[in-house]
DNA sequence: ACGTTGGTGTGAAACGTTTCAGTCAGGTCT
DNA sequence: AGACCTGACTGAAACGTTTCACACCAACGT
């Protein structure tokens, strides 16, 4: 059914090390049986067998992305900058989807391990796994991906989170906000908790306690999960209730968003919202959403760059990059014409 | 580095063939040798090679899954779908993006071509390529998604998007609007064109004529291409400017909601919008969408069973899905109290 | 005592490449 | 004319599996 170089070997009159030759160094084929081989080639509807290739070579033109959730644009912008990178090299990602679940992840490491993937680069779930770790002691290129790594023989590409935490929860303050909710809870993730960590600082620096931040931890870092806040801040005693929230990222901003204008109250008038990431609908919210962003598609780009920097050995140094986040500030967080006229 | 299969049984004391059996038939060999050599396999960290396994089967265990645009939360909902059928069985999937380009897709069809992928679902650029021709000519499987097959030894698996879009205007039509826009013009896909005609027919039945339907053709089906539209509907003279506007996917129907605010032009009030497929946004925008369902999941999920069965051989029959989709409605498109009260 | 059977294990062939040491013809230099 | 190079091509080894025909042995029935 399949043809082999063999075979093209046989229709073409030459030796498979010649088949071969045209295949991968032309220049060192005559003209005239290049042309041959090519015809015969393309009468048979030859296509090289990766397999043999890869086996030949030891190691396969492949590298896995594993992220935390597919579903989150986030995610799929960085996958596109890794995919321009790599593809750039002639390499092909397989992107896999962890959900966030240790055992879910670890499969997927067994699998790329054994397509033999020349690096990996994934946002591990909040535990780091053993499965990671042998990865590692095997020899192959790990970039931890949005995430700092803690130990200097790992790359990772990352961004300063306790910053952008601090730059949304100062932005609030300035605007007057004196009780601030923090929706993205304790999930384990340490990106989540630098974000905290920053607005917390932020809260206490200017208030002198942290009474004024109230923690949400919704069940996932989702719409959903946006929702559910929602409805938690809405029922809370007005006395108590905050007047703003920076969230842990923008699909749980959106949620929240929507829940509020579901119980009548003004965004950003009654109630102002700061996302994080700043996924394009962030902007296209009926209510534009202000966010902290992240550089998405160069968080991966540069997070392939580290691994094929690193995959092809040579005096490889790692890296820990550190992107810093950047503020964008839209109608979710600014007082509005209206309701300054409203107070004067 | 890493150790084969010789290593193991080397160090196990068995030949290659018992190691392999161990692996893959471990009920043909006994307790006490097979403790032996998982022994040996744990204590080298030995980790099977899959090119050698597919290189000796012929056939890799992946499958290609092709998409038009992995930034649409449309394809990340089919590609779980795909991903949890495919898992099942034990395979895994190789996701390409072709962002609308031929040259993009072919490319991607040769790599999935020397993968000796057992098959491919795809969502076809807008013409058919001869890549994907030569790809089915070689015996393997492919599976049409979202875009019914025109003959029938293709398997595919769609919607009715003709039901789709009549669905969607008839609605508008029966809320009163009389000036309707359809926006994602003519872009070559098929499935466009199907939506559009749907909501051709249903506004000629109800007008006569189709002098009110407006056609737009913004440069891109995303969220871009929304606010393009939506400048271009507010520019328009209010004698002919349309009342409602059915969109052909839910990002543009984001953008086109995201410019009227902003031009304050009230949604649903002085506006109304249906988007389409339904997508988790639709639902999350403040001002909730009205759109078109399609099983997003399941589409992805019968795709890849077909797959899985044609890859299989035996007396396959092809298949052409289509299931119907349905108009769910939500704010964006309802007469909303206050504008009742204020007409009566 | 002898064939038969079933349960275990062996060893080599085969999958389709790439690579590398050779071969060979034809040309150039001395 | 001989030595030497160069360019084009060849042929076989090697990569790590899986598979299959075969060997071995103990137990069994006759």
């Amino acid at each position: 059914m399949t043809s082999s170089i063999r075979d093209v070997a046989l229709a073409a009159g030459v030796s498979v090390g010649t088949v071969s030759n045209v295949l991968n160094r032309p220049e060192a084929v005559s003209e005239q049986t290049r042309r041959r081989v090519q015809e015969a080639i393309a009468a048979l509807g030859f296509v090289r067998n990766e397999s043999a290739r890869q086996l030949r070579a030891g190691s396969s033109r492949t590298i896995g992305l594993v992220v935390l959730d597919i579903a989150n644009p986030f995610f799929t912008d960085v996958a596109r900058g890794v995919e321009d990178a790599v593809n750039a090299e002639g390499l092909a990602v397989i992107l896999c989807n962890s959900d966030d679940r240790p055992e879910k992840e670890a499969a997927y490491l067994d699998v790329l391990a054994e397509q033999r993937v020349q690096g990996v680069i994934i946002t591990p779930t909040a535990q780091l796994s053993p499965a990671l770790e042998s990865l590692r002691q095997r020899g192959v290129p790990v970039v931890l991906l949005d995430r700092r790594a803690s130990d200097p023989d790992h790359c990772s590409v990352a961004v300063d989170d306790v910053h952008g935490g601090r730059l949304a929860a100062e932005h609030l303050l300035e605007r007057g906000h004196r009780r601030i909710a923090f929706v993205g809870g304790s999930s384990g993730l340490p990106q989540i908790q630098e974000r905290h960590d920053g607005v917390e600082q932020a809260v206490r620096e200017t208030s002198g306690s942290d009474d004024a931040l109230a923690v949400l931890a919704p069940a996932a870092l989702t719409v959903a999960g946006g929702r559910e806040a929602g409805e938690l801040i809405v029922g809370m005693p007005a006395s108590r209730r905050p007047t703003a929230a920076v969230c842990a990222n923008d699909l749980i901003a959106l949620g929240l968003l929507q829940e509020m204008v579901r119980h009548g109250v003004r965004v950003p008038d009654d109630f102002a919202i700061v996302g994080y990431d700043d996924i394009d609908y962030a902007a296209a919210a009926a209510v534009p959403l202000s966010s902290v962003r992240k550089p998405r598609q160069e968080l991966g780009r540069r997070a392939a760059e580290l691994l094929i920097d690193e995959a092809r050995g040579q005096d490889h140094l790692h890296e820990q990059l550190v992107f810093e986040p950047q503020l964008v500030v839209r109608e979710s967080s600014m007082v509005r014409r209206s309701a300054r006229e409203r107070t004067a």
